[in-house]
DNA sequence: TGTACATCAGTGAACGCGCGTTCACTGATGTAC
DNA sequence: TGTACATCAGTGAACGCGCGTTCACTGATGTAC
């Protein structure tokens, strides 16, 4: 009912509340992932943040309606936050270059989760029991990076760098092909599809080996070789690399 | 100090109690195993446990010492049970060709871990927060399918099955793959044991992907094939197929 | 500018539930002689 | 074969802690006139 020209006068306080709910929502948004972090998903709760607000543990109802909501909230925003690295990593790379800018989306993928290895759990690890995330919401943010990977690789092979040796695979896998086509709005053919989940698949399973601890915790000196090794002995059995790069089977980290 | 040749006659009423036992022990780990369903491994609980025995809670530590002993028990045996589903299957193949064999391993592991979520979830997703599996204990069962998965690839060498195109890495990589090749007594070479690696890597998340729902309910009508295909593509990358196997390229389930 | 009212943030108590772990104990089972 | 003792399984109470969520409430902030 008020329209949107309120005096600017009132502004001022008017902001205070609008404010304080920003500041305090932001507040726990920020403190549930720091609890993600300690306890994990299944160990998220509303009273221990309202703790370590300072706020008696029925006030962030006032924000959150209830935990599980708070789990919805920290799970798309985890989505978009990777969402977000995935695309400046992309954005950076070399425009021309296909192959650069796919590594450039896997080393960001992998840098991000070892940075926040709690939200990688969250978003890729296993499901919280007694929780199902509401698809409306959560799909959209959570198709996101693999919707870029499909579209560099759609990149890639409009400008003919893919080695689209033709196979032909079984009609029922060709099938559940076309159902990803048609979620992400792709023409990709069935062996660069194909190659871009098995792309999909390594580098999430590469990360999570990594990340969960499967790796010990000196067995490996440097893990982002052994990772991108993997990716490029991935790529390179789909991409040409047809401008003459030296030596670039294994790069350094480009994420970030 | 009691001698072995305890009287036959005494071992009817003495196995009573070793055998209650016996009984009381694979009791708990198989509500344990059901709990890790419903409850995740961080939801597990002995007072639980105690009540669905119908016996009061203090009662399970005759049994079990505490919670994260109980753990401890189910990661290490989930991880033998999934290492003998693996060598079944691997058995079971036909032994001159390894890309049957290791087609075979790989749909072992996706059988196994889609047969039970929960414990794959245990052995391969988000580590539990609080709880530290002992090195002592679980190293040495939870390296048995990739030891395999290595021991496979090294007939495959041996008889002269890979295609070992000599790829240069940096030196730091190599330095860490020796440290596999130590720690698997493997002797095979910087290019096979990548394969290898990223082998694992990609049956890992594939896998992942699929048990902790990723996929969506109702993308694929048939992810084994999907699973296949892209277990294949890294093994058709690193393996020749000597004998002519009329189009292998998409096998169907092997496992069990 | 000032007053009357509505909105909102945060309180504190409560409900009803869960957990791991310890401890002194009873009564049954097993063992040594 | 029979008795005395040791071992063990299971009890029940307790300690001290955690949780999500609801509810009636006070007091401050914001709004309409």
């Amino acid at each position: 009912m008020p329209p949107a020209d309120t005096p600017p006068s009132r502004a001022t306080t008017s902001r205070s509340r609008a404010q304080n709910r920003q500041v305090m929502e932001s507040e726990i948004l920020r403190l549930g992932r720091e609890h993600l972090r300690t306890h994990g998903a299944a160990g998220l709760s509303l009273r221990a943040i309202a703790r370590e607000l300072g706020v008696v543990s029925s006030a962030v109802y006032r924000y959150v309606p209830s935990r599980d909501e708070l789990l919805t909230l920290l799970l798309v925003e985890g989505y978009t936050d990777l969402g977000e690295a995935v695309d400046a990593a992309a954005d950076a790379a070399e425009p021309a270059d296909s192959y650069v800018r796919i590594l450039a989306v896997a080393n960001a993928i992998r840098s991000w989760a070892i940075n926040d290895p709690a939200r990688w759990a969250l978003l890729y690890g296993s499901p919280v029991p007694g929780y199902a995330a509401p698809a409306d919401r959560t799909v959209a943010p959570g198709t996101r990076v693999i919707a870029r990977l499909l579209a560099e690789l759609a990149d890639a092979h409009a400008a003919g760098r893919t080695t689209d040796r033709r196979t032909s695979l079984p009609a029922e896998l060709s099938t559940d092909l076309d159902a990803i086509r048609t979620e992400f709005a792709s023409t990709l053919p069935d062996g660069v599809l194909l190659a871009g989940t098995l792309l999909w698949s390594t580098v999430i399973g590469a990360t999570s080996l990594e990340v969960f601890g499967q790796y010990g915790t000196d067995t490996f000196a440097a893990p982002e070789q052994l990772f991108g090794a993997q990716v490029d002995a991935v790529l390179s059995a789909i991409l040409r690399r047809d401008r003459p790069t030296p030596d670039p089977r294994v790069l350094p980290d480009h994420a970030e």
